[in-house]
DNA sequence: TATATTAATCGTATATTTGCGATATATAAT
DNA sequence: ATTATATATCGCAAATATACGATTAATATA
């Protein structure tokens, strides 16, 4: 593919598509609903409940914390993993802003 | 990497994912915004306005039309693409969905 | 201090995505 | 009938993503 044009189009556009690539991945879902089920920080767990090696975990985590989903810090042999929410209400209001922005455009879309 | 192991994860976390993947690319958050800009179906001018060749935005344009975000009909020399409706506000549903669920369980995160 | 435990990182193989030019297809215009 | 126009598809090259085992790092525990 020679060059990538990712930079070609507006930092919104790559913002919301950096996010939506982050969830692109059925064991980062599995992942966040794993997360979501405890209050605190997971100092392990995620490994024991997804179908995945302990090292390919390690790097889905590793994106997550990458694309700002989550916050994570390294504490000794165990590590620490919750949500971060400012991240996510942000992305989601930016999905739901282009939603609502097509939807009221759309109203009598034509197929 | 020898093996997908997509399907071991829920189907509800498959649909989730391949949602977010198909908007995870700047050209087909683009993409989604020209066809907001109206109210018909349109039968070119997305590849005026995007910075790709022209089949690339074709691409692209399966792609969306693969995961059912968007509707498309071929007519001759010209086709004709809008949102699909439905399959976007269910995607919305899901996302908030768990977007929700994440918010009422993690109300004081600890990170 | 030696050993176990937990998780990150490295190296590698394979699959998928991205992008383009060239070509095919299907119709409108001349 | 020929030519122009719009768009899909094919074939290829390069970049990224996915997955794993092996290794490393960093601490707890015996």
């Amino acid at each position: 593919m020679a060059i990538h044009k990712k930079e070609a189009f507006s930092k919104k556009e790559q913002d919301l598509a950096e996010f939506a690539k982050a969830l692109a991945h059925p064991a980062r879902i599995a992942i966040l609903k794993v997360l979501a089920q405890h209050n605190e920080c997971i100092c392990g767990e995620i490994v024991a409940v997804l179908p995945l090696a302990q090292s390919t975990v390690s790097q889905h985590l590793k994106e997550l914390k990458n694309a700002g989903l989550i916050n994570g810090s390294v504490d000794g042999p165990r590590s620490c993993y919750c949500i971060n929410w400012k991240a996510f209400e942000k992305f989601n209001a930016e999905f739901s802003f282009l939603f609502n922005h097509l939807k009221l455009k759309n109203l009598q879309s034509c197929c």
